[in-house]
Parts: structure tokens; sequence; C-alpha cells
RNA sequence: GCGCGCGUAGCUCAGUGGAUAGAGCGUUGGCCUCCGGAGCCAAAGGUCGAAGGUUCGAAUCCUUCCGCGCGUGCCA
């Protein structure tokens, strides 16, 4: 059910009119709580936007529709305002009755909507698996997690991979930086690797390796070489790449598989692809190396696919990894990326062209850089100082509901300052503890309704409704369309912010209106409501994975 | 230089053609015999970076300019 019924009887009773006073087919309706809450409970600007092709007066139209509605029982007064804004209020039984359609459609309110149902494969996070996941990583993986529950409740199939850089010369540096560290620890002279892996995981990962396989490498470290080296590598890679994944599990971060790219280069089908596109005429060989010829698909200029030394370059790798995904049956990719990536766009669309598919079933979704802030100052974070911030660091310190919550509640396209002192504050600063608050009350106010509450009952009409309650309702009845325009627009941010409005009302509500001890019609009523309520905060913080308590 | 993103309240940010531009934090002032004060109510605070243009209507679309970030590797 995406929609509460009885607002969907009025949306097309509306439509009607409109279509009655000016012949138009297919219209839209938009039907939203108005800017300020004086101007009545909902509110349509389908007037002015039909007015262009009727060439009519705006505030004409809204007018004639404005008189076919006020004979509708459900409303109780319609008056046209401003340019052309037709405001209605409506009967205490319609929002009865739209309250008990949020009841019984429970967790399925606002699901489904998505027209058409896609199937989806989106990636995100894509860890190195030569070090740690930091903050950025965890912006992508709150964005994307959130993202991939959002598309699959509004009805989209969707399949959610982590492309692993498990291979290049990235691996054998890490290989060698492990090995030093594991020398270090046997006694044998260490050689680290220039430019290489530092940290105290280095040396974790290595003593971790110590176990495993004791002295055995004792005289072959100093340094590494063939096969000692690949075991450092792929055996330090695996261990690290199993503290990624759990790490992402802690955080609820949910991922179906995860496409190692050693896969990709030892089945050949980095060679396949590479090879393809040499034969579609995509690819030439210039200046000893071979090149994509991405500008004839808009990317700025052409890009390396096979070095000068034979070695094949990490987009050699994308263009079978791409192809495979775009194969597998799906109507649309989306790849998160971040910000230092945005650079990668033009080339990926550019090699789907390349090989026969639809560019524009990628959507590449860009995060935008996450800084953390503490006491008011901006904390630098730097590799090579060693200031960098992980993922985990991140879980101890603020919790995962703070952190789930917090890197989400902004725009993917905008720079994300982390405050760490409000996401740590348990009190009522934080968005987060706000919203869960909100759900705690509604449990403990239907608890102490228990006995009385019957909501399976018809939910009867109060005489007449607190403008609290009226803001309350008319903001559930905007559900399905805030969580249809987070999927569609990619914006799990929309979500957050939602579930923060919802909050507002049921807080405000709160402290206008009494449920329990009430006349019997307004408790059966604000029962209902505050059921409703609780739902939709429950099923919202699902979506960004946090928790819902029912005590705090 | 070129490409992408961003400039909205003191700070962090919503708002991709509709009414008097919103929220959180911060500031100021109120509200606990009452279902949890982790809450509520109110006030102050804005040339929506600038200038043109399109439109009945622009923070939103177009053009130019200014500022910030990122990218612009035979790195990943």
């Amino acid at each position: 059910m995406s929609e509460a019924s009885h607002i969907r009887i009025l949306r097309d009773a509306i439509g009607e009119a409109a279509r009655q006073v000016t012949g138009a087919e297919d219209i839209r309706v938009e039907l939203t709580p108005p800017a300020s809450a004086d101007h009545g409970d909902l509110a349509t600007p389908v007037a002015m936007t039909l007015a262009k092709a009727a060439r009519r007066n705006p505030r004409e139209i809204a007018g004639e529709i404005a008189d076919r509605l006020r004979e509708r029982e459900d409303v109780i007064d319609v008056e046209v305002a401003g340019p052309g804004f037709i405001n209605l209020r409506l009967s205490p039984r319609w929002f009865a009755d739209s309250v008990a359609d949020v009841v019984a459609a429970g967790e399925a309110y606002g699901a489904d909507g998505a027209v058409p149902a896609e199937r989806i494969l989106l990636e995100y996070v894509s860890p190195n698996p030569t070090g740690p996941l930091h903050v950025g990583h965890a912006r992508q993986a709150a964005y994307g997690d959130a993202l991939g529950r959002i598309l699959e409740f509004v009805g989209h199939t969707v399949t959610r991979e982590a492309y692993v850089n498990d291979y290049g010369r990235q691996m054998e540096v890490f290989g060698a930086a492990v090995a030093a560290a594991y020398a270090e620890l046997i006694g044998d002279e260490p050689v680290p690797p220039e430019d290489g892996y530092s940290g105290a995981y280095i040396a974790e990962v290595a003593a971790r390796l110590h176990q495993e396989a004791g002295d055995r490498y004792r005289g072959q470290v100093s340094p590494p070489t063939g096969d000692t080296l690949d075991w450092f590598a792929t055996r330090g890679g695996a261990l690290m790449l199993a503290d990624i994944q759990a790490v992402l599990e802690r955080a609820r971060v949910r991922i179906d598989s995860y496409f190692s790219e050693t896969t990709l280069h030892r089945e050949g089908l980095v060679q396949k692809g590479v090879e393809a596109l040499v034969q579609g005429g995509h690819a030439v060989e210039r200046e000893g190396a071979l090149w994509f010829r991405s500008s004839e698909f808009g990317d700025e200029k052409d890009r390396v696919l096979v070095r000068a030394n034979g070695v094949t370059t990490y987009l050699a790798a994308d263009v079978a990894y791409h192809a495979n995904k775009a194969d597998r049956g799906v109507d649309r990719l989306i790849d998160v990326l971040g910000a230092d990536h945005h650079g990668y766009i033009a080339r990926l669309k550019a090699l789907l062209a390349a090989t026969g598919h639809d560019p524009e079933m990628l959507e590449v979704m860009i995060q935008q850089l996450v800084s953390l802030q503490e006491r008011g100052e901006s904390k630098r974070m730097s590799k090579r100082a060693g200031t960098l911030v992980t993922m985990e660091e991140l879980l101890d310190d603020i919790g995962v509901d703070a952190l789930r919550f917090f890197l989400v509640d902004r725009s993917h396209d905008t720079a994300l300052d982390l405050d760490l002192d409000l996401a740590r504050e348990q009190s009522q600063e934080n968005p987060v503890y706000y919203v869960q608050y909100a759900h705690a009350r509604c449990v403990n106010i239907l608890a102490k309704a228990a006995a009385a509450a019957d909501v399976a009952d018809p939910v009867t009409p109060p005489g007449d409704l607190d403008p609290s309650e009226r803001e309350l309702v008319t903001t559930l009845l905007a559900w399905p369309a805030a969580v249809a325009e987070a999927a569609a627009r990619r914006s799990p941010h929309r979500v957050a912010a939602y579930l923060r409005d919802l909050a507002r009302d049921l807080h405000a509500f709160y402290h206008r209106c009494r449920v329990v001890g009430e006349a019997p019609e307004v408790q059966v009523f604000r029962v209902a409501l505050t059921t409703a309520t609780r739902d939709v905060l429950k099923g919202g913080l699902a979506l960004l994975a946090v928790t819902a308590p029912d005590r705090m």
C-alpha cells in the first residue's frame, strides 16, 4: 500500500474536477500540507500548473475546481488563495478514516510506490584490503546501505555489492609492509617498502600471520619475493577484508556479495574485455601503450588501459567489471563513490557505451568529503600524519545509531562536517535521540492506554481536532511521497529530515493533547494516531538502520 | 586553464518553478500537582555569493562573473 486510501480518493476527486474544468488529461495532483497551518489542512497548486495550457487565469480555474469540491462530504471548507492555490479543510471523519488507513497498512504503509519497479545493482564501499575503513568509507556505507533499503522498500529489487580492490601493486606494497613487520617480530632484518603502509594495524596483521605460520618464513622476508611476498599479500589481505566485513556488519551495513578484482584477472576477463575493445575499434596502441578511446564517448581525453610495461591499469579491470555488471540482467547500475572519483564518471559511462550498453543505465552517486569537528574545531585528517580516523574508532566513539543517522542526515553532494560532541551527546540536542525519543514516547503512551485501546474498532471521529492533531495527521499522510522522493532522487537524507519533522509534530501533539483518560471517541482516535506515528517512525528509522527503542 | 560539486540565519544544513525562504545547534525569555522535561512554546537573527535573462511566479531554469572544495597520472 503506497498511499492511504482516503487521501487517494481526495486526490482523484481533485484530478477529476480539474479535468472537468480544463479538459486536460492525466493530471498529476500535488496535495501537500500548506506552508502555514492557517491556510488549511492540505493545499494543491494544480490550478496554477494547468493555467498555461488552458490559457486561463489560474485563480479562475481554481475557483471552478473549488466549487466542485465544496459539494464533497469530507471537505468542510475550500478557498482559493494567493496566485491560485486551493486550500482544503477536511472533516474530522476524514481525519479519522485517514488515520485508520495508516494503522491498517502497518509496515506496508508507503511501500511499493515505485513505477516502474527496477532491478538495481548497487555498488558501495568497495574497500582496498590494504587498510581499515575510514570516515569516507563510513559515509559511503551509510549512504549506500540506507539507499538500498529505501529502494527495496518502494518496490525495486536491489543487489548490493562491494568491489574489492585486491589486485596490483598496492597489494604487493601492503604484503611487503606486513612482511617487514613480521621480520621485526621474529628478529630478522625488516625491509619496509618505500612509500609503504604504516600504522599499528600492519603490526597486528603481521602478528596474526606469525601465529598462523610461526617462523616458517625466517630468512625469506628481508625482503620477501615471489611466493613469499604473495603469501603475505594474500593472507594479509584476507585478514584485512575479514576485519572490514566485521566492521560493516557491526554498522548494520548489508552487502550481498564481495566482488574480487583478482578474480577478474585470474579468469581472464580483464584480458577479454580489453580485446573486445580493440576489436570494436575503441582501443588503439599509441606510444607503446594501449589507449581506450573514451573521448569518442564524451570523456575529456583518452585513457590508458595497458601501460607500456604491459601492466593493465585499474580502468582495464573496470571494463570487465562494469560489463559484467551490465550483463547480469539488471535495469540499472548505481555506483557510490567518493568525491575524489568524480573524474571517473565520464570514463565509466564511456566504457559502457563502448561495450554496447546504454550508458544511461549507470548512475554514479558521488559522496562529498567528511570532516570531523570536535570542540568547535575541525579535526584535520591525514593518512601520512597518522591522524586518520577509522570507521571502527568512530563506532566506538559515537555508536552505530548516531553514526548511521548523522552520515545520512545531509545530502550526499554536500561536504559533511560531523560534530562529534553533538553525536556523543545523549540529550535533547542530538537529533538521533530526538527521533528515537518520539518513538519511545509513543510506545509509552500506548502502554498506558493499553487497557482501553482497541484500534481494530472503527476509528471514530472526534468532535473537533486540535491543530497539533491535524498537523500530525497530514505529516503522516506525506510519508509515501517523502520516501518515494528519497528513492527517486537517491536521497536518504530526505528520510532523516522527514523523521525529524514527524518527531517534532508528535512532541507538539503530546504536549497539547492527552491520550489516556479522555472521552472515549477522543481516546480511540488519539490511540490510533499514536499507533500510526509509532509505526511510521519505526519503519523510517529501520530504513536508515537506526534502532527504535521502546524505552530510553 | 578546463571539468564536476558547492556558496541560503552567528554555526551546521534542508528546500531542483509556487503563498510571508525553513530546521537543528547557539542566543534571549517562558512552561514540570498532568500519558517520560531526552520534551514544549515564544523572540531575535536572511540583499538565498554578485549581476543580467526566461516566467503570471525564480533560492530553484539560462548566461556571465566572484569565492571555496575536488579532479584534471602509462596511481588506485
